[in-house]
DNA sequence: CATCCGACACTGC
DNA sequence: GCAGTGTCGGATG
């Protein structure tokens, strides 16, 4: 369950009659307790509690006081020993009127009627794993508004079929916008007089929604008609002049209204009744926009970016800057002046900016500023000198553009009464001002100049204060401050729609050849670089962590190092989080891309280090890219994929499985293998693969099981939409991808836990086969696995290749074949040798133990551990004559020989 | 023919 | 749900 739909059980609950029996029941029922969980609960099995109420385990205690009670009953359930026992994480006491319950970890308290538990929903929400987020628990009138805005949204598609095609959609979101905006209003004391408007439906409208049409119309018209001073609107009933003049803007277009049911009507006045006063722009805009999506419902904004990951964008991008200045001009009134004027003219401007989040956080950051400006000068802020039309957006889906209009005026509402007051922001508010400029579509195809055209300080505005400075371009002209920021969608090119990459092409076809395996969010990084072309500024993204990984390094980055930009500021990978129930599973990266001459920022977890360059890979150094190869840069032995099956498992049979078969069927031992992928490599395990050569086919199709697994192949390959697969499936005995050679062989896992301190290597002998979930060197020297586990290839292989998660991936192109290795003397490999010998053994004294206890960082055996510092000690050695002294060291020695190997072999072609 | 990646996908607690 | 850790095969070169 997610958090809306908790709320309406919690809500609906706390509606109904009080049972005392029911309620525990009811109660966790409605935090989404399976049927059969509430089951064994209620016939006593796992209700653990020891005071007449129901415990469950690990979540919560709740007991049923007597009237009256709750509080010594809410006392008794603390002190029950089962309690703790069972850790239980909440404690809830209710007699039905009152109700009592607090959050034994934090020692967070609840103290509310009965009939509120409702609008407390969000106390509790840790019960269904909802926790991480403070926002959501705070603000449950952003979760409740949402819900409510939901079941309005889809009734009204239901009573009108018509508004859900392409073309009327927009309209219907505009008249969402609509209703929010006076929900708002009627709250804030922007209507005068409470609920104005929800009343004003309810009164005047008949209980079955055939005339609440009528009655909205007339209000909008009312909302976009100038009052003559003072007077009365000419036409206008009463109850309709009202409402003030809204403006242009929201109300101007003639959008219709949809025709209301009864249940649509009471669906509005739901809407209408919650206190709209307290809403986040932010939170509440990126959840609502899921409400016009049909695919996105339920979802509730998974892919919304939190307040603290929009920070890591927007504090180093400009806001640390602004601050900065703030603390500098002290109480100097001309520097704050200025610093105000800044604050004045910077636009903001954010490329994919859905119900925009990142430009309702700048322009609140903004104002937080500017009232200390004021504070400092000792003058009391009448009107604030930042506008909305400073902040620009370009979004593709019409609602979430709607929204993000929206949500920037709400905003200023609220900073306005923050900073200014109650009444005074009323007084300002009407008629409502220019909001953002947000454009409706796609950010890839329109152009940015348009949207957000860098317009130049004028000699007027320079007069008053003069811009700081520091953007100031060669030829004098001084241009605003720019700064793009967002968080655009990610896609790798295997899920990428045709759309995406007709998208992708229309970007990139200039720059390269091969720029399909791009990830599609690096478009808004090459259309900011264009942007930013020749003139000053830095554009920041959230983005996926792989476009700063492996192979889409070397074709991504040349691109926007040519158009002069260079890492500004960048924070390394970070698990992807926000307050969604369903969190998207991707770890993120924020870099900030730029020409200005500053300092740059490499931010690592809490950590923040300060360099002359950053680069493409998220490190300090020397800006090197490595290019992936398909032969060995050095004489090294030649490595390769495993053996690819495409066989949808029909080739994989377990040990037991395997064995049984043989035993019937004893001709069909020689069709088997041993088969090992990443998983067998690291924590063993018995799997055996068929691998039947071409003069073995008839003894194989002859066996029922086996005939049977190799037509399901050939079917599965002829269903396939991959060409391999297709034109395989005529062979559909062999695996579609087989270098197995039947000589020996070592092999490394081709993913990794980040944990181990040397990537799962083994050797194997020839009646083995490995999968292509690791790569393989086929009948090579020894010396070649003293090379794959020790440290300094390890280092490699962390900054240059790909990765899933944060967990090392292996790639031959890319790390084995890029590897610098000096040359080596028969001495040396002999050496080498040794030392991978000596790991093998050392292994072997602890059979039967698999390479994941082997290596678990925590319990690695002394022997094993002594063999690999042994070996890392010969091989450094040879580079350098010592050890390194640590990772830094041993990379800055490789990128070094890299650059020189790869430099000097251009020069030989 | 050969490979790199997944707004991932399981598994186990 | 969350932490820990690596499947599988499509799309692309």
């Amino acid at each position: 369950m997610n958090a809306v739909e908790i709320e309406e059980a919690v809500s609906d609950l706390s509606q109904e009659p009080f049972d005392a029996a029911e309620f525990p029941f009811s109660f966790l029922a409605a935090f989404g307790n399976k049927e059969a969980t509430i089951k064994r609960l209620r016939s006593g099995n796992t209700n653990k509690s020891d005071v007449g109420g129901v415990l469950q385990r690990n979540n919560i205690h709740i007991a049923v006081a007597e009237p009256g009670q709750t509080v010594e009953t809410l006392a008794r359930l603390k002190a029950s020993p089962q309690t703790e026992r069972q850790k239980a994480k909440f404690i809830l006491a209710t007699d039905g009127a009152q109700l009592e319950a607090e959050e034994l970890g934090s020692g967070e308290v609840l103290s509310c009627r009965y009939g509120d538990l409702g609008n407390n929903f969000g106390f509790f929400l840790p019960l269904a794993g909802i926790s991480t987020v403070a926002e959501v628990k705070n603000n449950p009138i952003d979760i409740k508004a949402t819900s409510r805005l939901n079941r309005l949204y889809v009734q009204l598609l239901k009573d009108n079929a018509d508004w859900g095609s392409p073309d009327k959609r927009g309209d219907l979101n505009r008249f969402m916008a609509r209703m929010i905006f006076c929900f708002f209003a009627e709250d804030t004391g922007i209507f005068q007089g409470d609920d104005l408007f929800t009343s004003t439906v309810q009164t005047m409208t008949e209980a079955d929604g055939s005339n609440t049409r009528d009655v909205l119309l007339r209000l909008f018209d009312a909302m976009n008609t100038r009052a003559p001073d003072g007077a009365a609107r000419p036409g206008f009933p009463s109850w309709a002049d009202r409402f003030p003049y809204v403006n242009g803007g929201l109300f101007a277009d003639d959008i219709g209204c949809p025709t209301f049911s009864r249940t649509s009507r009471a669906y509005l006045l739901r809407a209408g009744e919650l206190d709209w006063k307290t809403i986040n722009p932010d939170i509440f805009g990126s959840m609502i926009q899921a409400v016009a999506d049909e695919d996105e419902r339920g979802e509730l904004g998974m892919h919304y970016t939190s307040v603290p990951n929009i920070q890591k964008v927007l504090d180093p991008l400009f806001l640390d800057d602004l601050r900065e200045q703030l603390e500098q001009a002290g109480t100097n009134k001309r520097m704050l002046f200025n610093l105000r004027q800044r604050l004045s003219r910077i636009r903001v401007f954010d490329p994919a900016c859905g119900s925009g989040n990142f430009l309702v956080i700048a322009y609140i950051r903004m104002r937080e500023i500017e009232d200390e400006i004021m504070r400092r000068r000792g003058e009391a802020l009448t009107r604030s000198a930042i506008s909305l039309t400073q902040f620009f957006g370009i979004e593709i889906k019409s609602f979430a553009a709607e929204i993000a209009r929206l949500s920037l005026l709400i905003a200023e509402f609220q900073c306005d009464v923050r900073f200014i007051g109650q009444a005074e922001a009323r007084a300002l508010v009407l008629p409502l001002h220019a909001t953002g400029n947000i454009r409706q579509g796609n950010a890839l195809r329109i152009d940015w100049e348009e949207v957000c055209p860098p317009a130049t300080v004028s000699a007027e505005e320079r007069d008053l204060g003069g811009p700081t400075g520091r953007l100031n371009l060669e030829g004098g002209s001084e241009e605003r401050e720019i700064y793009i920021c967002g968080n655009p969608p990610y896609q790798g090119s295997v899920n990428q729609s045709q759309a995406q990459k007709a998208d992708m092409e229309s970007i990139f076809k200039k720059y390269l050849k091969t720029y399909k395996d791009l990830d599609y969010v690096s478009s808004w990084f090459v259309r900011a670089a264009e942007y930013l072309k020749g003139r000053s500024g830095v554009a920041a993204f959230v983005s996926t962590n792989s476009i700063c990984q492996g192979e889409q390094v070397a074709m991504l980055w040349p691109i926007l190092f040519k158009l002069g930009l260079e890492i500004d500021f960048a924070h390394t990978s970070f698990l992807w989080k926000n307050n969604a129930s369903n969190n998207a599973g991707v770890t993120c990266i924020v870099v900030g891309i730029g020409n200005l001459t500053r300092q740059k920022l490499l931010f690592e977890g809490s950590e923040v280090r300060a360099a002359l360059g950053i680069t493409p890979y998220l490190t300090i150094g020397e800006r090197v890219i490595v290019r992936k190869q398909t032969s060995p840069l050095s004489p090294i032995a030649k490595m390769q994929s495993g053996n690819k099956p495409t066989d949808n498992g029909n080739f994989i049979l377990d040990g037991e499985d395997k064995r049984s078969l043989v035993r019937s069927f004893p001709e069909t031992e020689r069709l088997f293998r041993r088969f090992v992928g990443s998983r067998e490599l690291t924590q063993g395990g018995d799997r055996y693969c068929l691998w039947i050569k071409d003069n073995d086919l008839a003894v194989a199709s002859a066996n029922p099981e086996i005939g049977n697994r190799i037509s399901n192949v050939r079917a599965f390959r002829l269903e396939s939409r991959g060409k391999q697969a297709n034109e395989n499936a005529e062979t559909p005995h062999r695996f579609v991808f087989s270098p197995h050679t039947g000589g020996s062989c070592i092999a490394v896992s081709n993913v990794s836990s980040e944990r181990r301190e040397y990537l799962p290597a083994n050797y194997f002998s020839g009646d083995t086969v490995v999968s292509n979930l690791a790569s393989v060197a086929y009948d090579a020297p020894l010396w070649n696995f003293s090379i794959i586990v020790s440290k300094l290839h390890l280092a490699w292989i962390a900054t240059i290749c790909g990765k899933l998660k944060t967990d090392y991936r292996y790639s031959n192109t890319l790390g084995w074949n890029t590897f610098p290795v000096p040359k080596l003397t028969a001495t040396d490999k002999a050496r080498l040798t040794r030392c991978a010998a000596d790991i093998l053994l050392a292994r072997e004294a602890h059979f039967p133990a698999t390479i994941a206890e082997l290596y678990d960082p925590e319990m690695m055996p002394t022997d094993l551990r002594a063999a690999h510092d042994c070996n890392d000690e010969t091989l450094e050695r040879i580079y350098i004559g010592r050890r390194f002294r640590n990772d830094t060291e041993r990379l800055e020695k490789l990128f070094e020989m890299y650059t020189k190997m790869t430099t000097k072999k251009e020069r030989a072609n």
